[in-house]
DNA sequence: CGAAAGGTCAACCGTTTGGTTGAATATGCC
DNA sequence: GGCATATTCAACCAAACGGTTGACCTTTCG
C-alpha cells in the first residue's frame, strides 16, 4: 500500500515482526500457524500481521477461512537501497552474510 | 553500547534521524549545526543523536565544549546483513545485493 | 441446522515515543 | 570574574505502541 522508509523500519523494529518474516522465509503459513510458537494471544500476531502487510513486507491472501501470508520483498528494497548509501564506508563482509541464515534460520525463534 | 536489531531499526524508523545520517555522510558536525535545518528544539535534536549513539549508529565526540557527531556505519551492515538475507530469493532484489557486492569489491581496484 | 475453527474488531490499559519548556552544567572568551 | 555559547537534564504532555479480553463475522463440516 503505501510502503515508505518509516513504515518498513518501524515494521522491522520489532523481534517479533522480524521473527514472523523469518518464519516466512521459509514457507507461506496461515495467521494461526503464524501464531502458534509464540506466547501471545492470536489478536496481538494478527495486528503485528496488519503491521507487516502495511509496511509492504508480507502479502495477505484469503482462500476459505484461511488467510495465507507470504514474504513480499520487494518493500525490503527501498529500505535496503537506501541503508548501501552508507555502505560505501563498510568492508566487504561476506561472512557475516552467510552468518546469516544459521544465525536466522536456528536461533532466532521461540 | 548495544547496538541489536531492535534499537538499529527503530533509529532508522524515524526521519529527522533519517536526514540526520544523510547530513553526517557529508561531514562530522557539532550539535547545534545538525540542530540547524530542523524546525525543532536543540534539546530534541539531542535526543535524536542520543538514540542514534544508543544504536550504535553515530559517534560523539566531546571536544571543547562542542559535542562532534560522526557516521558509524557499522551498525547499519548487522541490519543491511538481516535485510540482504531476505532479498537473496528475490530476482530484483539479487540485482541489488550483487551491485552492493561490485561497489564493494571495486574499492580495491586502483 | 448447529457447532467449531479461523480471524478480526473494539475497547481498554500500561509503557514508550517524540516533542515542548525552563533550569542546569560545562567550556571558551574578553 | 562575568558573560555568551554548547549541550544536556528534568518535568511534563499528547499520541502511538504492544498487549489483553470478549464479542463478532465467516467458513467448514457432521
Amino acid at each position: 500500500m503505501d510502503p515508505t522508509l518509516d513504515t518498513v523500519f518501524a515494521a522491522l523494529a520489532d523481534p517479533t515482526r522480524r521473527s514472523i518474516l523469518t518464519m516466512l522465509l521459509e514457507d507461506d503459513m496461515a495467521v494461526t500457524d503464524v501464531a502458534e510458537p509464540f506466547e501471545m494471544s492470536l489478536a496481538a500476531i494478527s495486528k503485528h500481521l496488519t503491521i507487516l502487510a502495511a509496511a509492504g513486507l508480507i502479502a495477505q491472501e484469503k482462500r476459505g477461512r484461511v488467510k495465507w501470508c507470504k514474504l513480499e520483498p520487494d518493500a525490503l528494497k527501498t529500505a535496503s537501497v537506501w541503508m548501501q548509501g552508507f555502505g560505501q564506508f563498510e568492508p566487504v563482509n561476506l561472512d557475516a552474510f552467510e552468518a546469516f541464515l544459521e544465525r536466522e534460520l536456528g536461533e532466532d525463534r521461540p
